[in-house]
DNA sequence: CGATGATTTGACGAGCCTCAAGGTACGTGG
DNA sequence: CCACGTACCTTGAGGCTCGTCAAATCATCG
C-alpha cells in the first residue's frame, strides 16, 4: 500500500479538504487530527454526516462515483496521507483482495449512516446526544485516543447540532442536562465520559463492537 | 451472472425477507414488487432506512459484514432472484469487474443514506415528504415504473412516517397539504405526481440524475 | 356484518426552534 | 497593557411545529 503514498499533507484547523461536487485527483487517509464530513443544502442548511477520525479514508466516494456528495474539512490541525487516485484505482482493480477492502469500507460507512439516520429519525434530543457521545467515545477507544476516560473532540457545539438535526441552542441546553446527570462532559475540545453504561442506556443502544476498518 | 442464480423466490406482501442480526446464506435481487429496509430499536421504534425497488440488491451487508444491520420485508408481493452467497462471493473475488460493481452498489447506497440523513436532519415535515415523493418518483422513472405520471407505491403512511422520522398523524396531515397544493397524490398504493418541479423546489433539491446501478 | 387494519380529523400539549442578550476566552493593534 | 473585535458558549422568553391521544370514517375480508 505504501507504494501509492504520494506524500503527507498537513492541514490547519478550519481548512477545506474536499468540496461537495468536486472530483479531486487525490485520496487521503487521516493520520492525525479530526474533521467533519457535511452536506450543504442550497439555502445554507448543513448536515454533518460523520466525523473524520484517524485511520479514516477520505475521498472514496469521488473515486467510485465521480464526485463527492459531501465536503470534508479539518476541525483540528490534521495530517493526511495522500494517494494518487488513478494509481490507486488501477491497483485496486487489479487486486481483488483490495477491492474487497474497499467494499468493506463502504459497507461499514453505510452501516454507520443507517445508525445515524435512525438516531436522527427516532431519538429525542437527549437520546441523540447520548448516542453521539457514546459512538464517538467507543470509536475513540478503539483508536487508542482515550486516556482516563477523556479523548480529544475538537468540534463546536454547532457541529454536533448539525450532525444530530438539532438547533445550537437546544443542543447546548441538552449537553448541560447530560453534564448535570453526571454522565459526560465536553469542554475545551475534550470529551470526558463518566458513565459509559448510563450513556448507552440513555441512548437506547445495545453495546456492539466498533467495526474494524481495513487500514490503507 | 446467471450461473449463480439458484432460483427465484416468490414472497407475499408482509413477509420478512431478512432479519436484523441474521446472517443468511442467500443474497437476492428484487425483480418485481417493493419492500422495506428498516432498523428496530429495543423499545420498538422503527426507522425505515430505504425502500426496496426492482433491481435492488438485498443482503450485501450480511455478505460483507457478517450480519444484517437492518431487516427487509416485502410490502407488496415480490419476486426475488436468489443467489448462493458462497458461490457468489468466489465469483466476485475472481472477477475484478464484478468486484467493482459491488463496490459501486455499496457506494450508491451510502450516497443515498447521506441524502436521507440530510433530509431527516434538516428538512421540515412538508419538505421531507416532498423530498421522498420526488426521490421515489425519479427512481420509478428510471425503472420504467411510471406511466402517465403514476407509479406503484405499495406502502402505508406509517412506513413513510417511519422513513422520515415523523409521526403517523402529522405525516397524514402533511400528505394532505401536498395534495391540496396539487403537487402529488398518493392513494390506493399509487403515487401520482402532478408537478415534479414544484415538488423538487419544495424539497430544496437540485435535480440530479438518478445514479445507475449495476444489475446483477 | 362484525372484525381488523388503514386513513382521516380534531384538540391539546410538549419538545424543540427562534430571537435576543450577555458572558467568556483569545487574539490583534494601538 | 488595555481597548476592541471575533468566535463560541450560555441563558431566558415566547411561539410554532410536530407529537400524542382519541375517535370517527372507510375499506377489506372471512
Amino acid at each position: 500500500m505504501q507504494r501509492f503514498k504520494v506524500g503527507e499533507m498537513v492541514i490547519d484547523a478550519g481548512a477545506q479538504i474536499l468540496m461537495q461536487g468536486s472530483n479531486s485527483p487525490q485520496l487521503y487517509t487521516a493520520l492525525h487530527g479530526m474533521g467533519l464530513r457535511y452536506k450543504t443544502l442550497e439555502d445554507g442548511r448543513r448536515q454533518v454526516v460523520n466525523f473524520v477520525m484517524p485511520a479514516d479514508f477520505v475521498g472514496l466516494q469521488a473515486a467510485v462515483m465521480g464526485e463527492m456528495a459531501h465536503s470534508v474539512e479539518a476541525s483540528s490541525n490534521m495530517v493526511l496521507c495522500v494517494f494518487d487516485r488513478s494509481e490507486f484505482w488501477n491497483f485496486v482493480k487489479s487486486q481483488p483482495a483490495r477491492a474487497y477492502d474497499i467494499t468493506w469500507l463502504s459497507a461499514v460507512e453505510e452501516h454507520f449512516m443507517g445508525e445515524a439516520l435512525t438516531a436522527v429519525g427516532q431519538r429525542s434530543a437527549i437520546e441523540r446526544i447520548a448516542w453521539a457521545y457514546y459512538k464517538v467515545f467507543r470509536r475513540g477507544e478503539s483508536l487508542g485516543l482515550v486516556s482516563r476516560s477523556r479523548m480529544p473532540f475538537p468540534f463546536r457545539q454547532q457541529d454536533l447540532a448539525d450532525a444530530l438535526g438539532l438547533s445550537l441552542v437546544h443542543t447546548n441546553k441538552t449537553i448541560a442536562k447530560i453534564r448535570e446527570r453526571q454522565m459526560a462532559t465536553w469542554e475545551n475540545g475534550a470529551l470526558h465520559v463518566a458513565d459509559v453504561d448510563a450513556l448507552a442506556k440513555l441512548a437506547v443502544t445495545e453495546r456492539e463492537d466498533v467495526p474494524k476498518r481495513p487500514f490503507l
